[in-house]
DNA sequence: CCCTATTTGACATACGTATGTCAAGTCAAC
DNA sequence: GTTGACTTGACATACGTATGTCAAATAGGG
């Protein structure tokens, strides 16, 4: 039988009052007593059932995603988890809204984080870019008693609970692995395109890419990035320019969002070329481009995984339980046609 | 506000001992109320509080796990993630017992599950073999009213609940995608290797490897699978004969279980080979293999996945309640040194 | 040692559901 | 219209925890 807190007040010779004046951090406790429940606690090993608990205080938590707007496949697959994730937990006493924010603009986003209603806010899981100013919205969320966690994308220098998501570093160097691995005994250049460096995933990725390439693969080079923004021209020249010079191409390595318009180029200047292509996250575009077999492998995270790791880190820091780490921790996945889900 | 059995009651004109009468599906109750009942439940989109259910019945979830017993890394790694899966949800009230049983012995198998105790018995994960008697075990089970999901090994013939694990057709032909994709140009064979292919796990990879092979890249050829019963012997035998007779060997696909024994010989018999080597499974050996280098990729389910979606398969059935299929999904992993967790 | 401020305990009620008891109600058949 | 069988409803208690009220106990200062 687990102890309850009957259990816990007969062991310390205390009430029940007493004892859920200690647990629940109330004030007006004598040290000695509070020492005394505590103790009782660690004798018994008395853990708090989180259900009964959350039943007697019709507990709701109240969640809210902050996502960057504007068309963006990725960023889709990972709004759809979430509203799945939210769906399949309908059970669980949580009320989850996602809101869009402009994440180029860190005024629009400060305004949007400010706009939040913090007096019922249990706790917010950010996919934005760090700025101060972000990272001021972030420590004033927090003194108002909610949660904050990082999403997708790090925010390392903001005072966040929890990151979730993956190292993209380390996702930059499986791209390289990949990259050395399928060029076994070749010898040649990579072409890197991003839609923007300004993110700080892709400026991980690509030195993670580089650490590999160089350290292992050293007859393998990466070129610059090539950043087309959005501009599927500014991609398509490129891609010419760069089959024409370097006679020795032999992969291309799509670093995330913007695939789309990177494989349409890539059809319609290099399809003959039989080049090696990695591209990162697992969207509509992607999964059927592996399918057709115009990109050999992708370096994704489960966005189902995501978002309920999400729920999950938020719930346990409102609940004030551990976190199971081996459960949270987001794995870098390989993806090729064969082992598509 | 969610609805509660009182708004149930009021909206269907009955008392609360009817809706109780009816949701718990107790006798002697008219077929009018009932179905008056079952109307207002729908018109209210009642659902039951599995937690406030569970809290007045002092439900406690009993489930056995169990695996094959003797040496084996991947089995260990397995019994650990259940273990650690089931200390980690301790607030979730289960009690969760790990059972070994001789797996090559069908007879011994079913004298286990035989011997556990139905009557307290609420779902079992099994990870043994398909054969007649136990398919007949486990309708014995089931009748006694307890689930039953097949573990890690799928039992198709058996009228199991679910299936935990992943699909090793899939698996296979991950395999073979990779090997191809690894030796991009070249044209060769491959050596094939496993400790047993009585397992039908193996004998699927090797049906979906031989059919990527074929079918993508008819120029590597896998040659017949060594079945090496754990002698190590065997295996360093077959590996010199093979590299010998075959000067065009370029690869190693280790299918699972014994893996140590096979990278032990390949270290002795075939260091300056330049060999291509993918493995199954993430245990401890092949882990410290992807570290040296010894292994370029290992195939992988994960483990801490595994355990817990068989526990959550078994509580949904317990309670009745829908699986969240795209949690339960195990995917085949493909881990590399850089995305090694 | 008294007074006051603080701390404590006893008790009641609640959360949403399960379950048991018993009296009252309904129905069909005679 | 009565009997007996079946069906229903009212009520009480419980699960483990939270929370509020109020009187009683205690500590500390003078």
């Amino acid at each position: 039988m687990k102890p309850t807190v009957h259990d816990i007040a007969r062991e310390a010779g205390v009430s029940l009052s007493t004892v859920d004046r200690v647990l629940n951090g109330r004030a007006d406790v004598r040290p000695k007593n509070a020492e005394r429940v505590k103790d009782a606690v660690r004798r018994l090993g008395y853990v708090r059932d989180t259900n009964a608990a959350n039943l007697a205080r019709k507990r709701r938590y109240k969640f809210v995603f902050v996502l960057p707007e504007g068309p963006n496949h990725f960023v889709d697959t990972v709004a759809g988890a979430v509203r799945e994730a939210t769906a399949a937990q309908v059970t669980d006493r949580a009320d989850v809204e996602i809101v869009y924010v402009n994440a180029a603009d860190p005024h629009a986003v400060v305004k949007r984080l400010k706009s939040l209603d913090l007096g019922t806010l249990d706790g917010v899981a950010l996919m934005v870019p760090e700025t101060p100013q972000v990272r001021d919205a972030i420590a004033h969320i927090k003194s108002a008693g909610a949660y904050v966690v990082a999403f997708v994308s790090d925010l390392p220098n903001s005072k966040c609970d929890h990151f979730v998501g993956i190292d993209n570093f380390s996702a930059g160097q499986t791209a390289g692995a990949l990259l050395g691995r399928f060029l076994r005994k070749e010898t040649g250049c990579i072409l890197v395109t991003s839609n923007s460096m300004v993110a700080r995933d892709s400026i991980e990725r690509r030195y993670g890419l580089d650490e590999v390439l160089l350290r292992d693969f050293p007859r393998l080079k990466a070129l610059p990035t090539i950043e087309f923004h959005d501009d599927p021209q500014r991609i398509r020249d490129t891609l010419t320019r760069a089959t024409a010079t370097h006679a020795d191409l032999k992969a291309v390595y799509s670093m995330g969002s913007g695939n789309a318009i990177m494989l349409e180029a890539l059809r319609e200047t290099a399809a003959g070329l039989d080049l090696v292509v990695v591209a990162h996250d697992l969207t509509p575009v992607t999964r059927q481009a592996l399918v057709d077999g115009e990109v050999d492998a992708v370096i994704a995270q489960n966005v189902g995984h995501l978002a309920r790791s999400a729920l999950r880190v938020l719930r346990a820091k409102c609940d004030d339980a551990g976190i199971y780490e081996a459960q949270e921790q987001i794995r870098i996945e390989i993806v090729m046609r064969e082992n598509l889900y």
